[in-house]
DNA sequence: TCTCCGTCGCTTTTT
DNA sequence: GCGACGGAGA
């Protein structure tokens, strides 16, 4: 196999040829087409939402390697999530039309740790250096914390892990951390936590996200050839949504830019978003200090939605101060739909509400996958998933658990790491007793003493003190047992495919057995993804780089794309589109967000109007807003007043309505809108099922009823009010997937039908 | 080692 | 109002 990182395979650029400009550049605007073809000098591209900015970076790529500017080895493109790097992969391979190997091209953290595993020692690491997920991480800080006699109570493990990942994506080293920055936190002591946990990580050969791009600023730092030589070979570097981008990211940057500087970065401060993780909006601007002379470039023509929905966003973000200032113009003349805006009862009122326009959509043909519903917080997605449930509408959430951070998952990948690294101690922590073998708390901590006197990993620890008598007889042999399995399982290695070897793992480990014992609902459903992750090893040709791949990769596969009603949040949503919205919960509180603004004050109050006009910008035609008088909080009903992002839509292009007139009645603090600017005449245009009736309709008469857990299991027969007889075909607590002779597959609650 | 009970806190999240 | 987590006690 090829080194990646031979830089020796890398023939110079050919003789700039003079190709015949290619179709896929007649197909740009003015603008657009400017921002591929400026290759030379450092180039900023401003692209509002919807105005092609892929595009632009795409066939930027394509034009750079097609016309022979650069071996794809030469061009650096980085993303920040797998999915944009995959996408950008594919998009550009077809417009040359041939696959591409050997570029640089993935997320800032993948492109980050493939420098770093080929100087890790630069940074005390070694080449095979794990890297820990935020769950290890906060494991490793509390231990750091317990270590220094801090009451986790007044001092909580997780503020520590922020403050460290905020300095981390600052690019500050503990060296560099200010002491006047030392703030509150353990009484100033952060700092020097921050020191030990490195210490730590270093010790256990492990490093954290924010390490990776941390670890290549003091690699550039500390070796100049090293830094000249990725300088030099670097003669293009493209940058997507760079306004996400955080300062250390930014730092990198700009180090390898810096001999060709032939550097190109997209991105909307419009669409900043993640401020709160540490993305730094100003970047944009030091991008004009930094490259004098860069070119800018503004991408304002919209192609995605139609004129009042863009008018309405664009209408919400002026009452931004803090912007670049950046207009938006619909390509087409259609102006298409208002935005609705609906103030409903209550958060259930509001569930039935979009349901039934949802359901009007599909009566009209519209596909279900083209619709989605955009909220501000995790919760919120609950009641629509009820609702939805009840009337059997299918759909997806997007976003939650993912494969590998759950708890079987990451148990199994524990046994393999602590196999392939026997320095790995959490991992070793992780599965020591897992399933139980006797070996507690007391018997650890021995271990770990042993370990920190003897400055030596848990697994080493473990194997001396088995020669002693230190420990007692159940665990000394339970202990002995299990360092015998791992260190066998580590010889097998050498012979077997990953797969079998991970099934052998799970099975004498007792790990399986373990689950299948397990009485619990959710057991099974653990066994089979235990047997999908077995099942996916079968990609990779070797233990470590399936470790690569799941700490760098932790997003869920892509669903299936069954028509399903699409609901996430609405920081999920950056980057997508949908024929239709749905925006719920515009509430004050909720959205803009309390919390948010107690933190960041009108720094995170323009960020939350952002966050609104990207919701608003995800929809080609169909927007709808809406906000609920009552919502449950915290088990309690409090009034809601509408979110001030709702009086902010311009009027021209909102067709305010409320639902019932018992929004009023419930709603006893309404000074903050004008009641007289709802329930206006419906405005002139397209009249369809779209358009719903003022009155509330009534929700489907369905008798509910309560039953007793086991009535009903998998195979057996049901009826329900709506669908009919069907058999039931999977068990989910109170979530049943039935199949309906009639109506199709559906997932139901078990209080909707009845055994047949 | 397990289980029970009180306390806390409760926004967003890729890698 | 609910779930996670930690401490206490069997």
């Amino acid at each position: 196999m090829s080194d990646p990182f031979d830089l020796s395979d890398v023939a110079p650029a050919p003789p700039l040829a003079p190709p015949a400009a290619p179709a896929y550049l007649d197909s740009l605007n003015d603008a657009q087409r400017a921002a591929v073809e400026a290759t030379d000098g450092p180039v900023l591209v401003l692209a509002g939402a919807g105005t092609g900015k892929t595009r632009v970076l795409t066939t930027r790529l394509a034009h750079i390697l097609d016309s022979g500017l650069a071996h794809p080895g030469e061009t650096l493109t980085v993303t920040f999530t797998n999915k944009a790097a995959r996408e950008m992969k594919e998009r550009v391979e077809g417009l040359l039309g041939r696959s591409v190997e050997g570029w640089f091209l993935g997320t800032f953290h993948a492109m980050a740790a493939r420098v770093l595993r080929r100087h890790a020692e630069l940074v005390g690491l070694e080449s095979s250096f794990t890297i820990i997920d935020t769950d290890d991480q906060l494991r490793l800080i509390k231990q750091v914390m317990v270590a220094n006699d801090l009451d986790d109570k007044k001092w909580p493990a997780r503020s520590l892990a922020a403050i460290i990942g905020r300095w981390k994506d600052r690019g500050l080293v503990p060296d560099k951390v200010s002491g006047d920055e030392a703030g509150e936190f353990a009484n100033g002591r952060a700092v020097e936590l921050y020191r030990q946990y490195q210490t730590r990580l270093a010790e256990l050969n492990a490093a954290d996200f924010g390490d990776l791009l941390l670890h290549n600023l003091t690699v550039f730092g500390r070796d100049a050839a090293v830094l000249a030589e990725y300088q030099q070979r670097f003669r293009y570097i493209l940058v997507d949504e760079y306004q996400d981008a955080n300062v250390a990211q930014y730092l990198w940057l700009r180090l390898l830019a810096q001999t060709h500087r032939n550097i190109c970065c997209v991105g909307d401060d419009d669409q900043s978003i993640y401020a709160w993780r540490g993305a730094e909006v100003g970047n944009i601007l030091r991008f004009e200090k930094e490259f004098p002379g860069a070119r800018i470039i503004r991408l304002e023509s919209n192609y995605r939605s139609t004129g009042h929905i863009l008018a309405a966003a664009s209408g919400l973000i002026t009452h931004n101060e803090g912007r670049l200032g950046k207009t938006l113009y619909p390509a087409s003349e259609a102006l298409g739909d208002k935005v609705r805006v609906l103030g409903t009862w209550d958060g259930n009122d509001e569930a039935s509400t979009v349901s039934e326009a949802i359901e009007a959509l599909q009566r009209d043909g519209h596909a279900l996958h083209e619709m989605a519903i955009l909220v501000r917080a995790g919760f919120q997605t609950r009641a629509f998933e009820e609702r939805f449930l009840q009337i059997g509408l299918p759909y997806r959430v997007i976003g939650g658990l993912r494969f590998y951070e759950r708890l079987e998952v990451r148990d199994a990948i524990a046994y393999l790491r602590a196999l392939a690294q026997p320095a790995d101690d959490l991992a070793f922590e992780r599965i020591v007793n897992k399933p139980k073998r006797g070996i507690g708390d007391a018997s650890l901590r021995t271990v770990n003493l042993h370990a920190r006197t003897r400055g030596i990993p848990l697994q080493a620890a473990a194997r001396e003190l088995i020669e002693t008598d230190e420990l007692r007889g159940r665990a000394r042999k339970a202990l002995a047992e299990l360092l015998n399995n791992l260190e066998r399982w580590r010889i097998s290695r050498t012979t077997m495919a990953l797969r079998e070897l991970a099934s052998i793992v799970l099975d004498e480990s007792g790990y399986i057995e373990m689950w299948r014992n397990d009485r619990s609902v959710d057991a099974p459903g653990r066994l089979e993804n235990l047997k999908e992750l077995v099942n996916a090893l079968d990609e990779f040709d070797n233990l470590e780089s399936f470790l690569e791949h799941v700490s760098l990769i932790m997003e869920n596969a892509e669903a299936v794309d069954n028509d399903m009603v699409n609901v996430m949040t609405l920081h999920g949503a950056k980057g997508l589109e949908f024929d239709s919205v749905f925006l719920p919960g515009w509430e004050e509180e909720l959205f803009p967000n309390r919390r948010s603004l107690e933190e960041g004050g009108v720094t995170a109050l323009e960020e939350e109007r952002r966050l609104a006009y990207v919701g608003l910008t995800r929809a080609r035609h169909r927007a709808v807003v809406l906000y609920a008088a009552n919502r449950l909080t915290y088990g309690q009903w409090l009034s809601a007043a509408p979110s001030r992002f709702v009086a902010e839509l311009p009027e021209d292009h909102v067709q305010r309505e409320s639902v019932s007139a018992a929004y009023y009645a419930g709603f006893g603090d309404a000074d903050a809108v004008d009641p007289t600017s709802f329930d206006r005449p419906s405005f002139g245009g397209r009249t369809s099922s779209w358009r719903r009736h003022t009155s509330h309709a009534p929700i489907p008469a369905i008798e509910t009823q309560d039953h007793a857990p086991g009535t009903f299991a998998q195979g057996s027969r049901v009826f329900h009010q709506k669908f009919g007889y069907g058999q039931i075909l999977a068990i989910d607590g109170n979530k049943l997937e039935i199949a309906f002779d009639k109506a199709g597959t559906k997932k139901v609650m078990d209080s909707f039908v009845n055994p047949a």
